[in-house]
RNA sequence: GGCUAUGUAGCUCAGCUGGUUAGAGCACAGCACUCAUAAUGCUGGGGUCCCCCGUUCAAGUCGGGGCAUAGCCA
């Protein structure tokens, strides 16, 4: 797959200058890194930018919690930002802020050409207003009662008792979540960008095979439902862009997020004396792309090519939309420890394991991608370390020690890697087709089949004979130059490793144009272990950081923990306990209670007898799952007469409630019936 | 509520335009090897392809209905 160099621009989402890069960030920046890595290597040229988006209403409240300036505050949080990013060897071209010259400009460029085109549209508002706080108040900062089921305590849009949207002024006894204060309603004036007017230019441009197909189609049902207009403008105070011709009116975040994309590509250009228009004019044949999450689609697929279309601008080549991240089959959960900022991540393990288990389940479709912990260990070792790194440590001995780290002038299986040779127009487009899945499942095929050739042609067997030495020489060149492609072939997930590589096999670039370089009568350097195994305590420590961190530092002052820890009851005697008969149960049978919320009927196993208990844990477990576990009753409880039957006792769970409810569990081995002291 | 995805071995996932006994990796069992970071190779067990109905000579693959999970409704 040879073709001119293309120029290509790419971006992903903004971070929200707020708060901490979590692995769900993580997912696109690498999914990103790995395809601009991938063009660079073949050639393109390509650059990547992307920005921290600085300004709204919750940088402006945060930096007042601080009690320092808005600017301080997405200085330290981009300082940030942009350290967890290199250590994930996310490799920008230039990482900017849209709190920039660069993007007031753009900003209001876009904004005065729109106008100007008859784009935006003025309109007199009525909206709640903070009277204590003096500020004008989005819906997530108002609550009240539902004005549909009267459900307390529901934010300004819509209900999550019973799914109703309504009008913040319609909540019954609405407060300002900032002061308390009841909210008013006052009249501002606010601009819009009228998208309707880009209905047809929409319909088309989403049709236009730049998206993926079910992105399409999402957007379609809106296009189809009648676009309305886009509110750009938020009243003082606020943390932006003023708008040129509105004093005291700045303009909503979202407005100069994405024109973040443009203005950080503009100071790139600056810097290494590149010509901005070429890429960013109507006509351009250059390739821009923007790589964004399934929940910011309609920002990047509607507002922003119709205002780039009205402000003279060319539109991106591509958006490519992906999933979010879970959790071993959950969504990331700060109670379940499975939140996990990139720093808790990189504090514990080699950013190199992540990309590759991101890599191995990415593709072009916007589906969420699973962290599953085990999955990602026992992956991680066995194609990493087991398969690919093993191809040079079972055979780079041989090399050092009986031939003075000299290679053979031939292959012992030319074969072998003309057909590694081979694959690689297939995982090329694998690559440039987001397909990494494939390429990971092609690449690991490989190096099976390598592996397998290894033991058919044993050279440690013929190492033992001296007549036959000289083929362990061939042999184990054939294999190192396999390995060189292979992790040619991973170079973009893998950028550290291929340092390594390229350094043990001194210094032969890992570039698609050398791919055809072979390794004849090359010396080799000592092979070094250029990976080591994830061990299952690197995990636990990336998922339990509270726990370390709280044993590690029990005599200092306790700083705001994630989650409040109940104070510990009155100390009682052995004997108190002793009243307490704990006893391990089996669930033989679960079943949700009809006309209880919140009830599972549990029959639980003593050992010699069977006791029906129900328990509120309705929210936290589906039933099914709970039939045949163990967990840990009290057997000697009152029996309780409830609405539903006699409840004889109670099982043992942690957490406060809702559906955060963690039931006890003995590890494997002990019997229904026994004691627990 | 409406819409959109997804539902394949214990786990994570492939299965293109419907076509012989449904695949991979990991996990598990046995054997081999002992060069290698207890790595590797060979062999094997293991699946009502969520359920029902339908189209068809033939359905994991198409259509309808249902169930479950996730997300979106700006």
């Amino acid at each position: 797959m040879s073709s001119a160099p293309r120029t290509i621009l790419v971006t992903s989402a903004l971070p929200y200058a707020n708060g901490s890069i979590h692995l769900g960030h993580m997912l696109e920046y690498i999914q990103t890194d790995i395809w601009v890595r991938f063009q660079k290597q073949s050639g393109h040229h390509c650059v990547y930018v992307c920005a921290d988006d600085a300004h709204g209403t919750a940088i402006m409240l945060r930096a007042e919690a601080e009690g320092v300036t808005p600017e301080t505050l997405i200085a330290n949080v981009k300082a940030e930002h942009q350290a967890d990013f290199a250590d994930f060897q996310i490799g920008f071209d230039h990482y900017s802020s849209t709190h920039s010259t660069a993007n007031q400009y753009y900003a209001e460029l876009i904004y005065t050409r729109v106008r100007d085109a008859g784009g935006i549209a003025v309109r007199a508002i009525e909206q709640l207003y903070d009277p204590e706080k003096g500020l004008f108040l989005a819906d997530r900062y108002v609550k009240g009662g539902c004005p549909r089921c009267h459900t307390e305590d529901q934010y300004g849009d819509n209900c999550e008792a019973c799914g109703a949207t309504y009008q913040a002024a319609e909540l019954i006894g609405p407060k300002s979540t900032l002061s308390g204060a009841t909210p008013i309603l006052k009249a501002a004036t606010h601009l819009f960008f009228e998208l309707a007017q880009h209905t047809d230019f929409l319909r088309d441009w989403t049709r236009s095979g730049r998206l993926q197909p079910e992105v399409a189609n999402k957007l379609a049902e809106w296009i189809d439902g009648g676009l309305k207009s886009w509110d750009i403008s938020r009243d003082a105070p606020y943390f932006g862009f003023e708008v040129p011709d509105h004093p005291g009116v700045y303009f909503y975040v979202w407005l100069d997020a994405p024109i973040g994309y443009l203005a950080a590509y503009k100071e790139w250009c600056d810097a290494n004396g590149v010509d901005f228009d070429a890429v960013w004019n109507p006509n351009s044949e250059a390739e821009v792309y923007h790589f964004i999450g399934k929940d910011i689609v309609n920002f990047h697929c509607l507002f922003w090519p119709a205002m780039l279309h009205q402000a003279g601008f060319r539109t991106p080549t591509g958006v490519h939309v992906h999933g979010f991240v879970t959790v071993d089959g959950r969504k990331m959960s700060k109670s379940r420890g499975t939140f996990i900022k990139a720093r808790t991540y990189l504090d514990a393990l080699d950013p190199e394991y992540l990309r590759y288990y991101f890599a191995t389940k990415l593709s072009s479709r916007v589906e969420d991608i699973d962290l599953s912990l085990e999955d990602f260990v026992q992956k991680v070792n066995s194609d990493l370390v087991g398969k690919l790194v093993n191809i040079a440590s079972r055979t780079s001995g041989f090399i050092t020690k009986h031939f003075d780290s000299t290679l053979a002038d031939h292959d012992a299986n030319p074969g072998l890697i003309r057909s590694i040779r081979q694959a690689a127009p297939g995982i090329q487009a694998a690559y440039d087709s987001r397909e990494y899945a494939r390429a990971m499942r092609d690449i690991m095929a490989l190096a099976d089949d390598v592996n397998a050739w290894i033991a058919e042609v044993a050279p440690w067997t013929a190492a033992k004979n001296p007549e036959t030495l000289d083929q362990v020489q061939a042999i184990c060149t054939t294999a190192l130059q396999a390995f060189r492609l292979l992790t040619l072939y991973l170079q973009p997930v893998l950028p550290q490793l291929a340092k390594r590589v390229e350094a043990f096999l001194n210094g032969v670039p890992l570039t698609y144009a050398s791919l055809d370089v072979d390794l004849f009568g090359h010396r080799i350097e000592p092979f070094k272990a250029l990976l080591t195994r994830i061990e299952m305590d690197q995990v636990q420590q990336m998922i339990q950081p509270e726990a370390t961190s709280q044993s590690e530092s029990l005599a200092s002052a306790p700083s705001s923990p994630e989650h409040d820890v109940e104070p510990l009851a009155q100390t009682c005697t052995i004997d108190d306990f002793n009243k307490i008969d704990l006893r391990v149960v089996t669930i033989v049978d679960a079943k949700a209670v009809i006309g209880a919320d919140k009830l599972l009927e549990l029959t639980l196993d003593l050992g010699d007898h069977t006791r029906t208990v129900f328990s509120g844990i309705k929210a936290a477990y589906d039933p099914a799952t709970l039939i045949g576990r163990q967990t840990v009753m009290i057997a000697n409880l009152a029996p309780r007469t409830m609405k539903f039957g006699i409840s004889e006792g109670m099982v043992l769970a942690a957490g406060p409630g809702g559906s955060d409810i963690y039931l006890l569990s003995p590890d494997p081995g002990a019997n229904a019936g026994q004691r627990i002291r």
